[in-house]
DNA sequence: TTGGAAAAACGAAAGTTTTCGTATTCAATC
DNA sequence: GATTGAATACGAAAACTTTCGTTTTTCCAA
């Protein structure tokens, strides 16, 4: 027997590079998104256009042809993608406590007072209004 | 020219898995750390053995020998190695503000009220006795 | 001392990701 | 209808990851 393929859930690096920029543009073209990567990043038109055709397949966007081109859409929200990371995270590398976590942020020299400010402000604002 | 080799600071899933071991562990050999995954984990005794010596040439841990029996050891502590993924995953999918990181876990449902807190308790400690 | 069990060394197959070339399709225009 | 420039379709090479089999080395007990 085959090998299971593995189905995952999580978008590769350059699949992350290429949502990045659909979630900023709402959708767009293999072009749009090939002209709003990075400066140095030189790749050919074929290879974003595999990459957006193999997300597809992957369910990660959808597309629509709009005369003889495609316009992807990403089918799922930054949100939900950003909340679904760090919670695999938490599980693989925090022990599932996040509390770990962000006690790793709070301890790097690099956060900003103002950062800091603003994640109590949230967390006061959680605690406060939708108390359980 | 051959594309240059691609010097990953990061772990990869498996390698995650059998650090995490190794943190847990302190040291361990080969044995030590096979013994220690999952149930359903059916891996040869030496693919474990490739994989810790992988990580070695990587420079993720050291090993010295007991015996005949290499014994490895984390050469990252599991605090940095937090921190400088949080850091790129912030860098990644959170626009750089890790804020914006915070209040994903906040807005997670699966949250419960004791975690919240606690984190909360971190930020008034870090806010009040280290002020900048 | 030596036979055998356990570990290491090594290579390579299989799987996945990333990249791109070539062929094909398509729509607009000449 | 043929031409042509741009887009898609497809296959495959290259790089990296994961897994394991085979061979070699090593220690120890009989």
């Amino acid at each position: 027997m085959r090998k299971k393929k593995k189905t995952n859930e999580f978008l590769t690096e350059v699949e992350l590079e290429f949502m990045t920029q659909l979630w900023d543009l709402g959708s767009g073209t293999v072009r749009d998104v090939l002209g709003k990567l990075a400066e140095g990043r030189n790749l050919a038109y074929t290879s974003a256009a595999t990459i957006l055709r193999i997300m597809e397949q992957k369910g990660f966007v959808t597309s629509t042809k709009k005369g003889k081109t495609f316009v992807y859409r990403p089918a799922l929200a930054k949100d939900d993608y950003q909340m679904r990371t760090l919670r695999d995270l938490s599980e693989k590398l925090f022990d599932g406590t996040p509390s770990t976590l962000v006690a790793r942020l709070v301890d790097d020299e690099g956060m900003t007072e103002e950062a800091l400010e603003e994640i109590r402000a949230l967390l006061d604002r959680r605690l406060k209004d939708e108390p359980d």
